[in-house]
DNA sequence: GTCTATAGGCAGATAGAC
DNA sequence: GTCTATCTGCCTATAGAC
């Protein structure tokens, strides 16, 4: 309806190699977290890609649909690996770990986080684009709410105050990190910053 | 030299009511801080100021240059007020309480810190202003373990680790706190992390 | 200092052939 | 699905009159 469908298959939700649709985002994706959203162009994708930029129009109607297809997957990505999270490891203090290294996992790539980066240009996002990125850390903060009253019944982790204000500074303070990271290309400076974090909720 | 001078007086330091220069960038600050640095145009600031786009250029040579002078006035006025505050408090927990009311400050005026939108899409931005940006997270981290090697000193602030890792911390914690408030529109959020951080500080 | 006029480029987007 | 061709609009920037 809002979304053509170039092919049955391309709608499917699984993991088939590489249709165009998902090289496009491919490519979007590393131009956003790079770039920003309104600092790349269709002819961009085009150029890596070895199509048109007519050719684009056919598989996203326009860059607000591209654009709220790249959040939703990258939302649903991360998601996923929350999920993994919480089948991998049960103690609340190796989640939290293992969350700061999905983080500076992007950075290691050289990027930051899409999430991060679209709330800075925030206001210039069309709408749905907008709500995605609420959402995207809404779910990150009740995942973390989550493991953290988790950690404080068991007792693995301590902290004052109630989780879910914590959990709004563990969002802030990775995101912060990887922000001031960036322009020195440093993973070092992020790590340093999520190490204390994690080490002030230690028991 | 590498801008021109309207009149000998625009030139000058201090705070002659509103030459039309200051306007300009008065009027390109809030954009940067709003919509980032590549999301406005001259013809934006023009239509407010109520002049062409051809007569901005007689103040700046090109958006490079107007970007250039953007991030140096600002982080001047940061410089300014790191001074004030050191000449009117003693306390660090009062300096660093003050600190944290600057970032505070500027997301009232529902704005971000410029250079915390800079570090987003700092890939895309002109050499010069990479260097200012790097300037001032430099400066602010600089004036922070001064203040925190104080506390330690006196023992007004109680941390492990170097000062110097603990600034980092403390810039970073509140760079992403009013990244992820922006979204929300939300100085309730910021505030949240703010007090928490300062917290975790004393002692 | 500000204007008109205009250049030259790039943006996102569409129609229609293949 | 991809192409060519084209449109419209906006962008930064410049020349030159006032």
């Amino acid at each position: 309806m809002s979304r053509r469908s170039p092919t049955p298959m391309s709608t499917r939700r699984a993991k088939r190699p590489n249709g165009t649709a998902e090289r496009i985002l491919d490519i979007a994706e590393r131009l956003v977290q790079t770039r920003g959203f309104n600092n790349f162009s269709y002819a961009d994708i085009a150029g890596e890609l070895g199509i048109t930029t007519a050719s684009l129009h056919y598989h996203f109607r326009g860059k607000a649909e591209l654009g709220q297809a790249l959040v939703n997957r990258y939302a649903e990505r991360f998601t996923d690996s929350l999920e993994q999270i919480d089948r991998d490891l049960s103690d609340p203090r190796a989640k939290l770990d293992a969350y700061a290294r999905l983080y500076a996992g992007v950075l290691e790539g050289k990027r930051m986080c899409m999430c991060g980066v679209l709330a800075a240009e925030y206001q210039t996002l069309p709408k749905p684009m907008r709500t995605a990125v609420i959402r995207f850390f809404d779910d990150n903060q009740r995942w973390l709410t989550t493991v953290l009253a988790q950690g404080k019944t068991d007792q693995t982790l301590a902290f004052s105050g109630s989780p879910d204000d914590v959990a709004q500074s563990i969002l802030s303070t990775l995101e912060g990190a990887m922000l001031v990271a960036r322009p020195y290309d440093s993973l070092a400076k992020f790590n340093s910053t999520a190490h204390r974090l994690l080490a002030s909720l230690a028991n």
